[in-house]
RNA sequence: GCUGGCGUAGCUCAACCGGUAGAGCACCUGACUUGUAAUCAGGAGGUCGCGGGUUCGAGUCCCACCGCCAGCUCCA
C-alpha cells in the first residue's frame, strides 16, 4: 500500500508532492539536487529545526541548512559537544556527563570528574575528538521511553543524566531522543548533522569549574569550553580575531596609556593616573551638566554611616554580605562581626538620599525631585569577581534618586531611557535593554511588586525600545531596566539602569504634601546612564581602542619642535592653546621628528603638531592626525584656523 | 567564595634535568640639531610576589599566604 502524498513548499515558493515518510534526505536528492544533498547539514520544517533524516510526514514548509548558513554553526557546534564528551569518556572512565550545549562563539560540557583536567589532557581530548571528527560516524537518532532511558542511562551510572531524565518527564514529556555517533550516546533535542565528518574543526579554549545546575551549594563540574568551525581557515580566522581583540582590552591598554593602575594593597580599588584622572573628570562633568540641563540637583552625603541606616533600609539583612564594615572596638570580640559592627562604608547612595529627603516637609510642587550624586561607594566583591575596571570595590556612579507621584513614572521613565540612549550614541556604543523582575532574595510584599513590576513595564513598552525579559533579576528593593554593552571579547556588561522602588517611601515613610493639603507616599527611581565611572571607562577605553576622541582625550595634542630653535615658537602655540583650555604638551627628547611622531602614534594622542622653521615663518603648525597613512598629515594651517577646529571637536557632545 | 592557570627589572619577555639572573624598550649621561612611525655610544636598574620547607646548593621542587587571569556563583 502506498503512502498518500503530502504537499512540500520551498522558500522560494516551488512545490513538490512526494509519498509521506519520505526522509528529508531522500527529497533532497531526488528533488532539488545532488550538489545541495551533499552539502546538507540540517533542515527546517515549519520552522522546527530537524535532522535530515526525519521523515516528511505531512504538507509542510522546508528549508535547507548547509555551512554557507551561519545558523549551521550553532549546530556543528552541538555535535562538537557531543563528540568531546566521546571522547572524554573514552580517555578518562569514570567521568560522568551532564550537559553540553553550544554558545554564542563555540560550546561546553560540563563533566563530574574527581581529577581535575590539565592543560595537557585538554590538548589530548583535542586530538581524539578531531579523530572522532575523520572518523565519520553517523549520527543516529532514537527515541526511547522513560524506562528505556533509566535503563539506559542507569546501567552507565550516570548520576546526573538520571536526574535530568526525571525533570523532562516530569516536565510532561511522553519521549526521549537519544542521539549515538558511534558507541557512545546522549539524549538531546537535536538536530544534529549527518555525521562527525561535517564538524569540520575543534579547538578547545580552557578548562574551568562551573557548579551543578549552576547552583553553588552544587557539585562542582568541570566544564570545558571549545569551538567548532566548518573549515580550519575559518577556525584561523576566528583565532586572530581575538588575538586583535585582546590587543583593545582596557586591562593591557590601561597599562601601555599610563590611564590606571592596581596594587596588590588595595584589591579592586583604583589608582588614576593623571591621564586617567581627565577622562574621569571630564566625564564627570560632561554629566554634571547634562544633570543640570534636565532638571536635577547635585548633592553630596556622607560615606560612612551607623549601622541602624542599613537595618532601616534593608541592606543590613539582604546585602550585608557585600558591606566593609567597621567594627567597634569597645564590643565583646567574642561576638559575630556584624553584631561588633557599629558603622559601614555605603555600598549604594540610595539610604542617605531618602534620608536627605525626609530631612525637610516635601511639596509636590518640588516633584519630581531628581538628587544626582557621584559619592564614592564601596562593595566587598568576591575575590573571585574583581576584574580590572569592570568589576571593583571601590567605585563611583553617576547615581540619582528621583522622587515623584505614582502618576509620573511614565513620563519619567521615558525621559529617562532617552536620556540614556542619546549618553550612548554621543559614543557610539551599541546597548541592549533587558527588564529584570523580582528576585528571590527579595524585600517587601507581592501586592508591592506587582505593582512595581507592572508600572516600569507599562512605562518600559511605551518607549518602544526593544527589551530582554530577565525574571529574577531585579533589585533586592525594585524591578529595573538594565543597560548592557558588550566589552572587546563580547562580555555583556551592565552600565546604566533604571530602577523602580515602592518599598524605600515606606521603610523610610517618606511624604510629601500634596495640592489636597494631605500627606502622600512618593515612589522612587534609581537610575545610572554610565553605571559606574569605572566600568564605563572600561568599556570605553575598549571601544576606542584606546583611541578617545579629541573631548575625552587625556592630552589632546603634542606640539613636535623639529629643533631646538623652534622651542620658542611651541611655547608660544602652547600658551594659546592651553590658554583656550586645551590640553597640549611638548615634546622637548632630542630626538629626530620620526621618532616623536612615532611616539605621539603609540600615545594615542589625536593631534601631533609639528613646528619647524616653515610653521615659525608662517605663524603656524602642521598637525597630523592620530592614525597611519598621508592623509594623516593635514599640512601647514594658520593657527587660528588650527584652533577653530580643534575647538569644535573638544566640545562635549551631550 | 569555588575550580584551574599564572606571578623574574618600570614594560614585554628569556634563563636546559636544581648549579654565579639575561635581552629589548623605557630611564640617566654624553655626542648628534634633525621635516612625518624608532640616531649613536655608555651607564644605572632585581629580596625572581611574600613566608616557610626539602637540598651541599632553589627563580626552578614541596606547603601555606597574597595578588592577577579564565570560568562558575554574585553584580554597576
Amino acid at each position: 500500500m502506498s503512502a498518500p502524498d503530502v504537499v512540500i513548499t520551498l522558500p522560494d515558493g516551488a512545490q513538490k508532492s512526494v509519498p509521506a515518510g519520505t526522509t528529508v534526505a531522500e527529497f533532497v536528492r531526488t528533488h532539488i539536487g545532488a550538489g545541495l544533498a551533499k552539502a546538507a547539514l540540517f533542515a527546517r520544517v515549519d520552522g522546527v529545526d530537524v535532522d535530515l533524516a526525519r521523515p516528511l510526514d505531512r504538507s509542510a514548509q522546508l528549508a535547507i541548512f548547509t555551512a554557507k548558513n551561519p545558523e549551521s554553526l550553532e549546530l556543528i557546534r552541538h555535535d562538537a559537544a557531543h563528540v568531546v564528551a566521546s571522547v572524554v569518556q573514552r580517555l578518562f572512565p569514570g567521568t560522568q556527563v551532564t550537559i553540553g550545549p553550544s554558545t554564542d562563539d563555540g560550546f561546553y560540557y560540563d563533566f563530574a570528574r574527581d581529577k581535575p583536567f590539565t592543560p595537557e589532557d585538554l590538548e589530548l581530548i583535542e586530538r581524539a575528538a578531531n579523530e572522532e571528527i575523520k572518523a565519520d560516524r553517523p549520527f543516529v537518532r532514537k527515541e526511547v521511553t522513560k524506562d528505556e532511558a533509566l535503563a539506559l542511562f542507569g546501567g552507565l551510572g550516570e548520576k546526573f543524566k538520571l536526574e535530568i531524565i526525571e525533570d523532562i518527564f516530569a516536565k510532561g514529556a511522553t519521549t526521549l531522543t537519544l542521539y549515538s555517533h558511534g558507541e557512545w550516546t546522549d539524549f538531546c533535542l537535536g538536530p544534529h548533522g549527518p555525521s562527525t565528518a561535517r564538524v569540520g574543526v575543534i579547538k578547545l579554549l580552557s578548562v574551568a569549574g562551573a557548579y551543578w545546575r549552576g547552583d553553588h551549594r552544587n557539585a562542582q563540574l568541570q566544564r570545558i569550553y571549545g569551538t567548532a568551525f566548518h573549515t580550519q581557515k575559518d577556525l584561523d580566522a576566528w583565532v586572530h580575531q581575538q588575538e586583535e581583540a585582546r590587543k583593545r582590552d582596557h586591562r593591557k591598554l590601561g597599562k601601555e596609556l599610563d590611564l590606571f593602575a592596581f596594587h596588590p594593597a588595595a584589591p579592586g580599588a583604583v589608582f588614576w593616573t593623571a591621564h586617567g584622572t581627565m577622562i574621569f573628570t571630564t566625564l564627570q562633568y560632561a554629566m554634571r551638566r547634562m544633570c543640570l540641563a534636565n532638571g536635577y540637583v547635585e548633592i553630596k552625603t556622607p560615606l560612612l554611616f551607623n549601622k541602624m541606616l542599613w537595618e532601616k533600609s534593608g541592606h543590613w539583612g539582604k546585602y550585608r554580605e557585600n558591606m566593609f564594615l567597621i567594627l567597634d572596638p569597645e564590643a565583646d570580640p567574642k561576638l559575630p562581626e556584624e553584631e561588633r559592627a557599629s558603622f559601614s562604608l555605603k555600598p549604594m547612595n540610595c539610604p542617605s538620599h531618602h534620608l536627605f529627603f525626609e530631612m525637610k516637609r516635601r511639596s509636590y510642587r518640588e516633584l519630581p525631585l531628581r538628587l544626582h550624586t557621584q559619592d564614592v561607594l564601596h562593595r566587598n566583591e568576591a575575590t573571585g569577581v574583581l576584574s580590572g575596571l569592570t568589576r571593583v570595590r571601590q567605585f563611583q556612579q553617576d547615581d540619582a534618586h528621583i522622587y515623584l507621584m505614582e502618576s509620573q513614572i511614565t513620563d519619567e521613565v521615558k525621559r529617562l531611557t532617552q536620556l540614556i540612549a542619546k549618553v550612548y550614541q554621543a559614543f557610539g556604543l551599541q546597548f541592549t535593554a533587558k527588564f529584570a523582575t523580582r528576585p528571590e532574595n527579595k524585600l517587601g510584599d507581592d501586592a508591592l511588586w506587582d505593582k512595581a513590576e507592572a508600572a516600569l513595564k507599562a512605562a518600559l513598552e511605551e518607549t518602544g525600545l526593544a527589551y530582554e525579559l530577565k525574571p529574577g533579576d531585579g533589585a533586592f528593593y525594585g524591578p529595573k531596566i538594565d543597560f548592557d554593552v558588550a566589552d572587546s571579547i563580547g562580555r555583556k556588561w551592565q552600565l546604566g539602569t533604571i530602577q523602580l522602588d515602592y518599598l524605600a517611601p515606606e521603610r523610610f515613610n517618606l511624604g510629601y504634601i500634596g495640592p489636597d493639603n494631605a500627606e502622600h507616599r512618593p515612589v522612587v527611581i534609581h537610575r545610572a546612564i554610565y553605571g559606574s565611572f569605572e566600568r564605563f571607562i572600561g568599556i570605553l577605553i575598549e571601544h576606542f581602542a584606546g583611541n578617545f576622541p579629541v573631548w575625552l582625550a587625556p592630552v589632546q595634542a603634542r606640539l613636535l619642535p623639529v629643533a631646538e630653535r623652534h622651542h620658542a615658537w611651541a611655547e608660544e602655540v602652547q600658551a594659546k592653546m592651553l590658554a583656550a583650555g586645551l590640553r597640549v604638551e611638548i615634546d622637548r627628547s632630542h630626538g629626530k621628528l620620526g621618532a616623536m611622531i612615532r611616539d605621539a602614534q603609540l600615545a594615542k594622542i589625536p593631534y601631533a603638531l609639528v613646528v619647524g622653521d616653515k610653521e615659525v615663518e608662517a605663524g603656524g603648525v602642521s598637525p597630523r592626525k592620530h592614525g597611519t597613512g598621508k592623509e594623516a598629515d593635514l599640512g601647514l594651517l594658520a593657527l587660528d584656523a588650527f584652533l577653530a577646529q580643534i575647538g569644535r571637536e573638544a566640545e562635549i557632545p551631550y
